[in-house]
DNA sequence: ACTATCCCCTGACGGC
DNA sequence: TGCCGTCAGGGGATAG
């Protein structure tokens, strides 16, 4: 699933390919019954991508005009850049198609649906999705995650997920961050030392940008817009190793769900 | 403010 | 082989 190393990825591989290019036009493939997202799309025609940046997992054109073309890519969302060379650029999961000039393309594929496309209009405020998303998870200093952190009584695993206190996070870097801090999912937020709430600041800070040097975790469907997959799913030490011996300690680590996700975790290393 | 639960959706997988 | 139930999960909605 897309979160904040893979959504880096594919913004820093997109930027030089289509910062500067006309968006002319967009084709509709198929979208959720009943969906309104895509209805904007038609307002797409010339517009010129001035910025192509992130917040947390979602995706953000600035368009001339001011006009802004938001991505989320749920579970099983693509973006891809393809050159019109002739080949087949969609399939059956294919759900718009973007024309831009030069004959490039970029192509929009989520086989599960839950990803998501939305133009704002010039002077819309930041609101939606994008206005209730926290501070992004590499942005956010020290001292603001601790403060913002510690005022909760959920899970701090729950505190991870929730993209309005800290925005990027999803499953696999939750769990992957809390291993690497050493603290366990169920453990209530409010309950951190300050030890445990700075190790816990550099362990998402260390585990984000070293799965960013790996290109993302290609679990199943993420693609970086060039058609290659990420590597660091070979260096997740809990992300569905449930079963499967601590690459620590060598205990069993072992398979529990936290904020009706499921979660990995070592019991010896993590408390 | 927070939890629990359901829903959306489709492919993989296990059981029979 | 094939049918059927279950699971996976980001985020929204709703009830408690």
């Amino acid at each position: 699933m897309p979160e904040l190393p893979e959504v880096q990825n594919i913004i820093e591989d997109l930027r030089p390919k289509i910062s500067g290019k006309i968006i002319k036009g967009a084709q509709i493939l198929s979208c959720r019954p009943g969906g309104n997202e895509y209805r904007l799309l038609d307002l797409v025609g010339n517009h010129v991508i001035r910025t192509v940046s992130r917040k947390g997992k979602c995706i953000i054109f600035e368009l001339s005009e001011g006009y802004k073309l938001l991505f989320h890519l749920g579970m099983t969302g693509q973006l891809l850049f393809r050159k019109d060379d002739g080949r087949g650029e969609t399939d059956s999961h294919t759900r718009v198609v973007f024309f831009l000039d030069g004959n490039d393309h970029l192509v929009f594929n989520d086989m599960r649906r839950f990803g998501w496309i939305e133009l704002q209009p010039r002077e819309t405020k930041t609101s939606g999705y994008v206005g209730r998303l926290g501070a992004d998870a590499l942005t956010i200093d020290s001292e603001a995650f601790k403060r913002t952190v510690h005022l909760r009584k959920r899970t701090i695993k729950g505190v991870l997920l929730d993209q309005s206190v800290i925005s990027g996070i999803g499953n696999i870097y939750a769990d992957e961050s809390l291993f690497e801090a050493g603290i366990h999912p169920l453990r209530r937020a409010d309950t951190l030392t300050e030890t445990e709430l700075n190790a816990l600041y550099q362990a998402i800070r260390t585990v984000l940008k070293k799965a960013i040097s790996y290109g993302g975790s290609t679990v199943k469907d993420y693609k970086l817009p060039d058609g290659s997959s990420g590597s660091f799913q070979n260096q997740h030490k809990v992300y569905q190793r449930a079963g499967k011996a601590c690459l620590r300690c060598g205990a069993k680590i072992i398979r529990l769900k936290v904020s009706g996700r499921g979660t990995c975790v070592c019991l010896k290393c993590q408390d």
